[in-house]
RNA sequence: GCACGCGUGGCCAAAUCGGAAAAGGCGCCGGUCUUAGAAACCGGAUAUUGAAGGUUCGAAUCCUUCCGCGUGUACCA
């Protein structure tokens, strides 16, 4: 037979004796396999275009192969199993793929360390990862599996930069990176962090460097605006964060005219020079009493010669504190100076003073902005500072008609909001609304100003100095230029090789038979752009390239790509929310103006799944974290189990933290160890029952036997039934018995439709968990069963396993097989999941819970659909409420149907 | 600092509109079985729903304040 034995970890595994008889026990191993082979062999999840039946395209996030699956991936794909599944059996055209991520700098990482080839260790990385996810039992197309390094991939990535440089939407410009000038390597703020170069220590420096951009600016309004037709198919911080990200502000631009003091009014015209300030708020101009520039204003070099030492030596402080990565724990304190210059203020010609400061920014708006103390958080706290005057020009309401220079005095913070315009010449009165609209369309009259809008979003720079990217298809020619490559030269393929030392410097640059070419224009010599395209091009489109994989003409054929998109639904992590989303909501609209598609928004519905975390233990005197396996670790836990404290094998007080499962914290939990003891089925049904899917799932072990435990529940049952089912039809005549069960059966069907439409995943397990209580519970047995009896039974382990299909579906379709007699499988026998009748589900008779002023005192049994006055009547003259209504006065009587009926009384 | 979200038995969690003495699982305790342990089966205990106010006939659910935790964001004019 078997034994049970315990495990190295303390949890209980199954070992498999004697083979030969072990079809009644459950072996997740044996069936597991049988299954995914018969799956494998039969193409069972395989589907083509067919406009006769409903499709639906379940999409999960691709991951990046680093060699490992970890246990997010086996809840977002578990999840995402689940959806595919339960639509398959809704009679749905699911397609469900999979691909890889697989250009990244952890294979450069990989190459410097290793010294390994990073498309070997790619390529090796893919293979373990695939295995792992078929041992998970996935039910993915594997014909449509991608991976972004291919060249058959990534010659439609520089396709599409061609595509968008004929546009005019890939352009390239100047811009500051972080640079080391001693490794001679650009960084990314992380690596650049606290003013130092990660790898050498040395300061960093701002370098320009011309770098590749899509121009996703040209998309703001409609990525902002169309976040409201996506609506309710996201979840809510998503779509905020969205919005926020894409910052879009109405406002206006006013222009000041700027005045060196000592030459009054005596410039020349063509030296004169105006400040345009962006501003949402024109309404307070009359309280602007200076105007501020971010340090790299042309103003400030323009005027350069005005400007004393002191002036420049701080401007040159301000740029070398902004020069640093920010610190983002600190909060920088505000600093400034004022340059002597003066500005005129268009709207009542007073002069005030033009400052420069660090907390405005060269980047946004027009990078200057005039100081209403009054009004703004940001100038107050700077006017206090350095001692501007406060000057309040807004009121609330019911105050327009005070003293409002005395009350401005005494201004203690700024007033941000809207309200009535005071000490505003002819303005005031007015709201600030009506202001705002009048004051600019003045200002526009006199030529001062126009009504503008401003964005957070930046174009999208794809430059990256790395060797394991998508080449841009781009060639310099001393005669030509900049020379696109042509579309029939695609793909420019990555050289077998090149030096990558993991400084930062562009790998491919030192690769002569790459860097030399000729120019497609002219043919003389020339030389090939060297720098690889960020990552994220790559995952922005590679859900269309699923929908036709093969296709070495276009990314994907129009007509193919319009049956299966949109995405019905997608599934990932929240870190995505941003700009991976942002920048496929961006291709999918420059894919649509270059008519590939005819869709607006690529995703439907999309779901973002919380973190999976475990426990960690470091050790973090040498100021850099040194994990320790919590295997190693002595822990001492308080009574409700939270550590107290935690010390290494050698007895050495470590800290310890709750953090996202990784096999470097020595917290990650393999997939493949799981799957070995308790099966795959057990695994995923754990992971969906154990926490509602967008919540962070604090790992514990322990749960996942119960998983095990309900599946050899459901196993011992089927077994128990399989021989006295037949093939009769529900008995008209049904005894008590058999009525409930189809009840509990029909009204567990619709509990469960209900939670996966509305995509929740611990809830339908419970109710299965209930359901297969409930047949246990029913106290019907084979030998001693009626007609109806059996076949209330039948019907409820028929639906039960059809809808664990979804959760644990190599179990399901063993049972099926065994229920229906063959092998065939649950697709090839066309299942269906179960549908449920309202009028079985409907309870006969319920309980009425009659109550006095709110308390519990009786209850009444009744057939569903009563009348609110047949209740009232029947409660007040139920002889236990009649006890505690006696001697006193009915005030009045509240009736839910079907549910309540509570008595007040007074007295 | 700001914004948003969340606090339900020892742990993870459920609860259409505000409507019963608040599901399910894990863990725990007891019993049957067993050489023993485990599994399996049967049974059991455990909740002023973070705190304080308020609205209501009635609050886990709505409002206010506070406490705790989490996430996002960082001078966006």
């Amino acid at each position: 037979m078997f034994t049970i034995s315990k495990s190295s970890r303390g949890v209980v595994c199954l070992r498999g004796g004697d083979r030969g008889h072990m079809d009644e026990k459950y072996f997740p191993k044996k069936i597991e396999a049988k299954w995914q082979a018969h799956w494998a062999k039969n193409k069972s999840f395989q589907v083509q275009v067919d406009d006769d039946l409903p499709k639906f395209y379940q999409l999960e996030m691709l991951p990046y192969p680093s060699g490992n699956l970890h246990m997010g991936h086996v809840r977002n794909y578990s999840v995402g199993d689940v959806v595919a599944w339960y639509k398959r059996l809704k009679g749905f055209n699911v397609l469900h793929p999979i691909g890889w991520d697989s250009f990244g700098q952890p294979a450069e990482d990989a190459a410097v360390k290793r010294k390994v080839n990073p498309r070997d260790w790619t390529e090796e990385n893919i293979k373990a990862m695939r295995g792992q996810l078929q041992r998970l039992g996935l039910s993915y197309d594997w014909s449509r599996e991608i991976a972004a390094h291919r060249p058959e991939y990534y010659k439609f990535d520089q396709w599409f930069f061609l595509k968008m440089y004929d546009k005019g939407l890939a352009y390239k410009k100047l811009t500051q990176v972080n640079w080391c000038e001693h490794d001679q390597a650009t960084l990314s703020n992380e690596q650049a962090s606290g003013g130092l170069c990660w790898r050498c220590g040395n300061p960093v420096t701002k370098r320009d460097l011309e770098q590749w951009f899509f121009k996703t600016t040209a998309y703001a309004d409609e990525l902002l605006d169309g976040l409201d037709s996506i609506g309710g198919g996201w979840p809510g911080n998503v779509l905020k964060r969205q919005r926020d990200w894409i910052g879009r502000s109405e406002g206006s631009y006013i222009d000041f005219a700027v005045r060196v003091p000592g030459k009054t009014g005596s410039l020349k015209p063509e030296d004169r020079r105006t400040i345009k300030v962006f501003t949402t708020r024109i309404d307070t101009i009359y309280g602007a009493t200076a105007i501020v520039l971010a340090p790299e204003h042309p103003i400030v070099q323009e005027f350069s010669n005005q400007l004393s030492a002191e002036v420049h030596a701080k401007i040159a402080e301000i740029l070398a504190e902004k020069a640093k990565p920010a610190d983002h724990e600190a909060e920088v304190e505000k600093d400034g100076i004022d340059t002597g210059l003066k500005a005129v203020n268009p709207f009542n010609s007073e002069l005030v003073p033009i400052w420069v400061g660090n907390y405005v920014m060269m980047e946004y708006g027009t990078g200057a902005v005039m100081s209403v103390p009054a009004h703004d958080e940001r100038d107050f706290e700077f006017a206090t500072k350095f001692g501007l005057p406060i000057r309040q020009v807004i009121s609330e309401p019911h105050m327009a008609h005070e003293h409002h220079t005395m009350h401005a005095l005494a201004l203690e913070q700024p007033f941000t909001s809207s309200g009535v315009l005071v000490h505003s010449d002819y303005w005031n009165g007015k709201t600030s609304e009506a202001a705002i609209e009048e004051m600019t369309h003045h200002a526009q009259m006199h030529g001062f100003g126009e009504p503008a809008t401003t964005y957070k979003l930046r174009d999208w720079g794809i430059s990256r100095q790395r060797f394991w990217g998508a080449p841009i298809p781009i060639v310099y020619c001393d005669a030509c230029g900049t020379v696109p490559v042509h579309f029939d030269d695609l793909p420019v393929e990555l050289p077998e090789n090149a030096p990558i030392t993991g400084t930062g410097e562009s790998p491919l640059s030192k690769v002569t038979e790459f860097v030399e070419t000729a120019c497609p224009k002219c043919e003389g010599p020339a030389r090939r752009e060297t720098d690889t395209m960020d990552t994220f091009v790559d995952s922005s489109w590679y859900y269309f390239r699923y929908t036709d994989p093969e296709n070495e003409v276009l990314p994907f054929s129009p007509d193919i790509a319009a049956y299966w998109t949109p995405v019905d639904q997608y599934i990932g992590g929240d870190d995505h929310a941003v700009m991976h989303l942002i920048y496929t909501r961006f291709w999918t609209k420059v894919m649509r103006d270059i008519d590939l598609l005819s869709l607006d928004e690529p995703v439907t519905r999309l779901l973002t799944q919380g973190m999976v975390v475990g426990e960690t233990f470091f050790d973090d005197e040498s100021g850099k974290r040194i994990y320790q396996p919590p295997t190693d670790v002595a822990v001492e836990r308080d009574a409700k189990g939270k550590i107290i404290s935690a010390r290494s094998a050698e007895g050495k007080e470590l800290k310890f933290a709750i953090e996202r499962m990784s096999k470097s914290k020595g917290n990650g939990v393999d997939p493949d160890e799981m799957v070995e003891i308790y099966g795959a089925d057990a695994a995923r049904l754990f992971v969906l029952f154990a926490a509602p899917v967008e919540n962070e799932l604090v790992w514990n072990e322990a749960g996942i036997e119960g998983a095990v435990r309900f599946l050899q529940r459901i196993w011992r049952y089927v077994y128990k039934w399989k021989d006295s089912f037949g093939n009769s039809s529900p008995a008209a005549e049904q005894g008590e018995a058999a009525r409930k069960l189809r009840r509990k059966t029909h009204q567990t069907i619709r509990r469960i439709d209900l939670s996966l439409d509305t995509l929740q995943f611990n809830t339908p397990v419970a109710a299965l968990m209930e359901l297969c209580n409930a047949l246990y519970d029913s106290g019907i047995e084979p030998e001693t069963a009626t007609a109806d009896e059996i076949s209330a039974v039948q019907e409820a382990v028929t639906s039960l396993v059809l809808m664990l299909t979804p959760f644990a579906p190599h179990t399901a379709e063993e049972l099926f097989a065994v229920l229906i007699g063959n092998d065939n499988g649950l697709l090839a026998n066309g299942a269906r999941f179960p549908e449920f009748s309202e009028e079985l589900a409907a309870d006969d008779e319920i309980e009425v819970v009659i109550q006095v002023n709110g308390k519990l005192r009786s209850k009444i049994t009744t057939s569903p659909g009563q009348g609110i006055e047949e209740l009232e009547t029947a409660a007040l003259a139920d002889a236990k409420a009649q006890e505690f209504i006696a001697g006193k006065e009915v005030i009045k009587v509240v009736v839910v149907p079907d549910k309540l009926v509570n008595i007040v009384v007074k007295g």
